[in-house]
DNA sequence: TCATTGATTGAACAGCCATTCAATGGATGG
DNA sequence: CCATCCATTGAATGGCTGTTCAATCAATGA
């Protein structure tokens, strides 16, 4: 709590004051993550005559925008991920964050699926892709010299491209 | 390290002594850890007359067994990811075994995209197998009533089907 | 100008915790 | 039985840190 307040040039006392403590500062912490990440992928979507494919290069895009996939930031992420095993709330703030986008994700691959004549699972297929995001978000936090953001985008067009061939190009 | 030496049944004095350091009993933990997964993986492809899928579906199985991929050891792992991004003794050490995993993977890998004249790249295909792995064991510790181990498998499967239909089925 | 309100400080407090070390215990070998 | 060695203890230490609170400061409004 020191070293924050200082860094936000402010004595300790206020920034215990402000919140409520510490628990609560980490809290509203993630909270701010959290939204920040939302409303990146958020506005994205609201951009006029997107179809279900732009729309899925809109998510992936806000996911790996320098913005939001920075190392400093994917280590806030990470280090509070491994502290969720042990806090309901931190699990209980991204929980309804998340659901969403998995959601919004599911109903754009169905449209694509029902296209494509695909046997595939809308959801299963949200979930995989959500997957991605993470495990290359920790592999570039881990090994920042064999992943790059560019790297994981190829990756995962490579993924979709297969997947829904119509739909998709590889990253060239 | 007053619980943890309780909970091994000895006094603190003691641990402290044994291990150099709190810092150095965590890194022998995650070098703990680290070994008993290559462990894993490593015996099961010693197995006899396994082809390239086989070998790979083994290091699926042994990266979703119970005895590596259960809420509490995953938490552990994720505890130590939180924390690598400031620490590079963590990184160093899960490096080596990391990188041999994923040349196993690679070179299997191009073995099956030669036989299924495929476009993909095999360090690729590696790489977000691996990724996927990550991203379904972080969702598992985060969510666990929506990402099950089987539900994960079977992710992974349709993955590999789709991108190598020739040599993976999906799981049921 | 003065009183009131609210923000802000910084020192004090209390608890926690990794680490140390002199003392103890136990086993082994002669 | 003794001496030596090593494992083990547990109390003491010193540093760190979240939180509190009385005191101070600034601004506002009458």
């Amino acid at each position: 709590m020191a070293s924050v307040a200082r860094l936000a040039g402010l004595s300790a006392g206020l920034a215990n004051f402000h919140f409520r403590s510490k628990d609560a500062l980490l809290e509203e912490t993630l909270r701010c993550l959290a939204i920040e990440h939302r409303e990146q992928w958020l506005t994205r979507l609201q951009a006029p005559d997107l179809d279900a494919p732009a729309k899925i290069v809109a998510v992936i895009d806000a996911q790996f925008h320098t913005s939001i996939c920075n190392r400093k930031k994917l280590a806030v992420w990470f280090a509070f991920f491994g502290e969720a095993a042990y806090r309901k709330s931190y699990r209980r703030i991204t929980t309804s964050i998340d659901a969403e986008r998995l959601d919004v994700l599911a109903d754009l691959f169905d449209e694509i699926i029902q296209d494509e004549e695909s046997a595939l699972d809308p959801k299963g297929v949200a979930r995989t892709l959500e997957s991605l995001f993470d495990g290359f978000w920790l592999n570039m936090l881990m090994y920042p010299d064999q992943f790059s953001r560019e790297m994981a985008k190829a990756q995962i067009f490579d993924y979709l491209h297969t997947s829904f061939p119509r739909h998709f190009a590889p990253l060239s």
